[in-house]
DNA sequence: AGAAAAATGAACTGATGCGTTCAGTTCAGC
DNA sequence: GCTGAACTGAACGCATCAGTTCATTTTTCT
């Protein structure tokens, strides 16, 4: 029966993705991977070609999972400093996520190596949201909330803030990651500099 | 005479800094750099205490080679969109830089193998820039130009739309690097964003 | 010139790791 | 209960690499 198989390879890629993202390509060995997973080392190439095939089998799973963890929040035109952020919310929990940061830096220091997977990663979080709010100041744009003159421009300034120095700060091991209150804080700054910067006259917030 | 054995120096670590930032540090060997140097194995090790260390020592100057590069301009408080468009280029100029581009993937990928130089890579570029732009902000805010509630905040949103979404694509290998026109557009639609932001009226940008 | 210091190159140790092989065992499905 | 596919575990070949050793040569200093 198929199923224990698949349970078999299940289990390999939780080792393995385990593995991996602690110690990185290098430093992951296949009798590690073996070994956590539980499973006879030949067992191992019986399902996957080789190192570098489980190692991208990995990346592609993980890209997806933390894709799925992205909450998509109704946008509502109406309200640009609710909508905005909701999205930049979504944004931060993604990128500042233990998950993601460790995806990031094992990805970043394997570019050489893999160069196809960092285009999945970029796909897999930063792309989306910055399509997505695209279409959203596209929105705005069109219905004369914000004068906005290229879309596209004004989407990557915007996460930028929202990446900026504290998430290079995190991939260079100087952070944790972000608390809520940062979050909050670090969200409210960006969409009241955004709206602000745009001419967006009702921006409410006391600071 | 030391200045040959100074010499022998020099060129191993020329030779190093080149393999390490070209394969990363798993993937640079001893023996490579000793026959890039070109020195014998021993005499790289009667220099070096050994692999560790020799990453370190490069790492260390590189850092040190490129906060040199950082054109520290003049920034005159009259004149904010002259002043933050400065410090704009010469931030874009380092972070985008292949030799930086290089370093941070290396140290990104190498964090957990060594932690303390990640602190030594933020220090030589962002760290100080952030700085610098902080206390400017802070001239700024005193002498009534702009409204900052927090300089601190607003410094790392500015840094962060400079480095935001273009710089994590060129870690992750999606960018080669930003073009002449890609700098200024970055650069000029981050400075208006920010001015207008901050209540800066006469910003005379026709974008 | 002669002594001392440094560099060479080549071999060697010890360890790690990828990937393979194979005889024996387990287990699902008929 | 039998069959065949999948799994096991342990060994092996082969390669790479960090770091050491040492006899010989080159260079530097006196």
């Amino acid at each position: 029966m198929s199923t224990v198989r698949f349970a078999k390879r299940e289990s390999i890629l939780l080792a393995a993705k385990r593995i991996f993202l602690l110690h990185g390509y290098a430093g992951a060995s296949m009798e590690a991977i073996a070994e956590a997973a539980p499973v006879a080392k030949a067992t191992l190439y019986s399902h996957f070609e080789g190192k570098q095939d489980l190692f991208a089998a990995v990346i592609s799973l993980q890209c997806e999972a933390l894709l799925n963890t992205l909450a998509w929040a109704h946008t509502e035109v109406r309200d640009p400093v609710a909508a905005l952020t909701a999205i930049a919310r979504a944004f931060v929990d993604l990128i500042y996520s233990e998950d993601a940061l460790t995806l990031y830096r094992v990805i970043i220091g394997e570019q050489l190596h893999f160069p196809e997977l960092g285009g999945r990663v970029y796909r897999s979080g930063p792309e989306p949201v910055l399509r997505r709010l695209s279409a959203y100041l596209e929105d705005l744009s069109v219905q004369k909330v914000l004068a906005i003159p290229d879309v596209g421009v004004s989407a990557r300034l915007f996460l930028g803030m929202l990446k900026g120095d504290e998430h290079f700060r995190c991939l260079l091991g100087q952070k944790e990651g972000l608390s809520e209150a940062e979050k909050i804080s670090l969200v409210g700054a960006a969409v009241d500099l955004f709206l602000r910067g745009h001419g967006y006259a009702e921006s409410l917030c006391a600071r």
